[in-house]
Formats: C-alpha cells, structure tokens, sequence
RNA sequence: GGCUAGGUGGCAGAGUGGUUAUGCAGCGGACUGCAACUCCGUGUACGCCGGUUCGAUUCCGACCCUAGCCUCCA
C-alpha cells in the first residue's frame, strides 16, 4: 500500500486556477521525517516556498534530471493551480571536482564549462516544457554566504579543522543525524564502507571545506584557500534564499543519504530551527529494467531522447507513474506513451472547444483535483482525464455544447500536467518524417477520395496500398479523408 | 551485511477491509463499399504461509523475491 505522503487537506474557497491568496491553508504531511499521517501543519497563507537539489552542471543533462526536473515542475504547476504562491527555488551547483577534472580535460576554464552546460540545461528543460524556477542560486555566487555559515558551525563546535586544511562537520555533535534516512548512529558507526581516515574525528564527518590544492580554483577564507563542500552549498542557497525554514525540500531519493541528512545537520545546527517542513523525493529512473549508467551503454541525455522521439511523450512516460515510483524508461513504455496521448487528442480534435464556456466545479475537476491532492497522484488524476475523454465521446453527437465544454476542461486539466496543449491533428501527424511529400499525399488522398465518390473501389484500395507503403494510413471521415504516418 | 521502499491481471500502472481504476494488447459490437481509424462493451489480478475479522489483495507477523541507499549521483 502507498501511504499518503503529503496532501492538500484543505483550500477553503478554492476556485479552481485561480490564486487564493490569504486563505488558510493546511497541508496534511506525512513525510520521511514525522511519519505521521495525521500531523496538520499550517503554512503561511497562499504562499509554498520550495527547494529542490539542481544539477551539477559537467555534462548534458540525462534522463535521471529529465525526471526530477518533471516530478517537481508538475508539483509546482499543480501546486499553483490550487491558488498556491508558489516559491521554486532550484540551485546549480556549479563547483565540484568533477566540473574541475572535466574542465581540466577540455582544457577550458571551469566557468567557461559550466556556462555552456548550463544554457544546455536550459534548452533541454525548455524543450521538455520544464517551467524555469523562480530564482536559480549558483554556488559559486554563494561563497560569502557558505564561508559565513561554515564559521557559525565552527563558533558552535559543529565543526572543526584537520591537521590538512580541510574542515569538517562533526557529526557527533549533532544528535538527530539520521532522522531523515532513518540511520541510527550505530548502524552508520558499523557501516564496513565508511571510509576511516585518521584526518576525521568520526567515520561520519564530512568536508565543509575543502583545501584547495594545485588547481588554482578557489576562494580565500578563514581556513585558508579553498572550496566548498557539495553539501554546504545546498544549505547556504537555501537559507539564503527562502529563511531558516521553509515547506518543502525535494530532491531524488539517491540524495535522501548522506547529501539531504547532511543539510539537515548542517542547517539545523546552524541556525537552530527545523530545516524544512516536508521532504519530498522522486523516485529512480530506470532504463531498461537496469540502473542507468554508462558503462551498461543504456545512458540517454535529454537532447539525444529529444533527437528520435516526441516531448510530450518523454513527458507524459515521465508523469504517468508516480513520482515516488521508479520509472522504467523503455522503447515500449514509450509506445504506450504515445499511445495514450493519441487517445487524447483523437478525442480533442473531433470537438473544437474554442469558443466554449469556461466548464467550473465540474465532478471531472473534483475527481482529478482529489487525485493530485492526494501526494500528486498523477496515474490516478490521467484515470480521470481518461473518464473524460469517454464523456466526451458520449456527448459528442447528443449534445455539442457540453462536449465542447469537456473538451476544454481536458485541456484546462491537461494543461495542469503540461499536456495536451498542441494543435491535435498536428500532434497525431508528428513523425512525419522531412522525406515525405505531404503534397504529393495530400493529392494521392484527394484523388482517392474522388474514386471513393465514384465507387472506384479498386482504384481507392490501390491508392490506400501505395500509400501504405510510404507508412502513411488514411483515415476516412464524412468530410474527406486525411492521413497520418504509422 | 545494515537501512528504506516495493512485490497487483499479457504488459504498464493506481487504489481499496466487502462495491469499475485507467491505458496498451486480446475478444465482442457500432461505424465502413471492404478495411483502417475512431467509438462502445468486455476479463483471467492482487508473491508465499499463518493470524485478526462475519469478510483481506487491502490490517498484523514470519518467509521468499526485487529495487534503491550505505561511495559521486536527480
């Protein structure tokens, strides 16, 4: 069973996309920290202030970003269309080894390296029909901030110097440390791969600072030249950004331990409020049935992905699990994807909802609204928009109006989702592919039409065959043909 | 080994102490010149063994299996 791990229990006078602002708003959280279903916390009025863990930009993003980046930009579309303000803070940590080796590799300067993948990072987002996040912290642009919370960390004896410059964390200091991933410190004492170096006083301690070497990369600070550590940062761009505490912190489930239990420690102990009220953590993507990595040869960036198949199939393969649920990134899930929009938009293109009335407090909205409500259940809330589609298919002939009504409804409601927003006979044609002569189709299947007219049968079929050939089907309709590539 | 999360029909994927998830595929029907497309209808499911219960896929316990984390990772 899946337990409810975060939901809007209540939104007094919630009209439906549009803001309310100065309601009272009670989010039931059942997070890895409480695990207590039945805890109600109030937040501030309309307002959700949101951290999620970006990406360490050395590389194009893959498919495991594609799928944080998706689980959070649904949280923060849903959230907003509950009338919520909505807060997303996103940061990029743009200092790390691995930027400095590939830099070093490319021969380039780390910053020229992580400008490039970030605009890269930017138009892959783009591409998917990613939101950008309101405010994208870098850590390089939050030395100051991460000096001045290492030094409260050292004033209160949460950390301290090695004997090579580094500085530390002392996790022994800090007695809730495991609450998050629920470690308890034995376990964690006991652990065979914690590394035992003589420089830590606690196998557990991690790097704050890190001295800084032969690379020449680096800032001055009270312990000397150097860098920051990857957890740090987080902490430091967060607070920085949204106060000593904040609703929600996400991230991917692989960064629960040690990254967001070092956060934890490292805020908590530094400004002595809770961190954040709810964690939130997306869960793997997987390709294959394997875990994705490039020595399997099963490693996908976005842009390649985006080279051979639809977004908004990506997308909807990416939304239509769970979010807490490994995703399983494969050729036939895709084709199921795609399937399931077809369905979609075969129903929206029969009913031009174009001029219809804006359909409210329909029982569809309420169903799908429930859904998401409930710790976004995204597979349930596309249950809904399925019932819909059925809906709209029955009124479609009895009662034009209504169907209309639905039609928009579905696209209001997909739109949500951050589907079923394009053109539908657009999306049905897409695949299409450059050597296709739609002219030369579009007249094969006027010309058949004529023959169909004439009761040409065999002329009719013999066009229908030629065409097939080229992948093309047609598709008869009262009105005239038209056609789509298989 | 430790911790965490799971094991649902052919596949994907929700959910529930007794009542339809949903999508794809299959089957039946409508539509069609015949088809295709589309639409409508339709199912064989809840890892194994105990327990609680009038009743469990749903709660509890044991077991088996899988994945993630324990090292950089979204």
């Amino acid at each position: 069973m899946r337990n409810c791990r975060f939901s809007i229990e209540q939104l007094p006078c919630a009209t439906p996309g549009r803001a309310s602002r100065g309601k009272t708003v009670l989010i039931r959280i059942y997070n890895s920290l409480s695990q207590r279903k039945e805890e109600l916390q109030p937040i501030e009025p309309g307002k959700l202030n949101i951290y999620v863990c970006g990406i360490t930009v050395y590389d194009y993003c893959h498919l495991g970003h594609a799928r944080m980046l998706m689980a959070f930009d649904v949280v923060t579309r849903y959230l907003r269309y509950r009338g919520f303000e909505v807060n997303y803070v996103r940061n990029i940590t743009d200092i790390d080894d691995k930027i400095l080796s590939r830099a070093s590799e490319s021969n380039e300067l780390f910053s020229d390296l992580t400008s490039r993948f970030i605009k890269a990072m930017h138009e892959d987002e783009a591409a998917l029909g990613i939101q950008r996040p309101d405010q994208e912290p870098r850590a390089t642009a939050h030395i100051d901030e991460i000096i001045a919370m290492i030094q409260t960390l050292m004033d209160k004896d949460f950390a301290y110097k090695a004997a090579n410059g580094d500085v530390y964390y002392a996790v022994s200091n800090f007695p809730d440390y495991g609450k998050l991933s629920k470690k308890k410190p034995d376990e964690l004492l006991e652990g065979a791969r914690v590394e035992v170096g003589e420089l830590k006083k606690d196998p557990r301690d991690f790097v704050l600072w890190k001295a800084s070497t032969d690379d020449g990369v680096g800032w001055d600070s009270p312990w000397g030249y150097g860098r920051p550590g990857w957890h740090i940062e987080c902490s430091a761009m967060s607070t920085c950004a949204l106060g000593d505490n904040f609703d929600i912190h996400g991230g991917g489930t692989d960064l629960m331990f040690p990254h967001h239990e070092n956060e934890i420690a490292q805020s908590e102990a530094a400004t002595g409020c809770t961190f954040a009220n709810v964690w939130m953590h997306n869960g793997p993507l997987r390709v294959d049935d394997e875990k994705m990595s490039k020595s399997l040869g099963n490693f996908f960036t976005i842009r390649e992905v985006l080279k051979h198949y639809d977004a908004e199939v990506v997308r909807y393969l990416l939304i239509s699990s769970h979010y807490r649920s490994p995703i399983n990134y494969s050729e036939q899930n895709l084709q199921h994807a795609g399937k399931a929009l077809e369905r979609f938009y075969h129903c929206l293109k029969d009913v031009d909802s174009s001029s219809a009335k804006t359909l409210t407090n329909s029982r569809f909205e309420k169903a799908f609204m429930a859904a998401m409500d409930d710790d976004f259940n995204t597979p349930e809330a596309f249950g809904v928009l399925f019932e819909l589609v059925s809906e709209i298919n029955r009124q479609k002939n009895e009662d034009p109006e209504t169907a209309a009504q639905l039609a928009g409804l579905l696209r209001r409601l997909g739109g949500v989702l951050g589907v079923l927003q394009a053109d539908p006979g657009e999306f049905l044609r897409r695949g299409a592919s450059a050597e296709l002569d739609t002219a030369e189709i579009d007249r094969l299947v006027a010309e058949r039409d004529q023959a169909r007219l004439d009761k040409d049968w065999a002329r009719a079929d013999e066009i229908r065959d030629q065409l097939a050939a080229l992948n093309v089907v047609v598709e008869d309709k009262a009105g005239g043909s038209s056609w789509r590539v298989e």
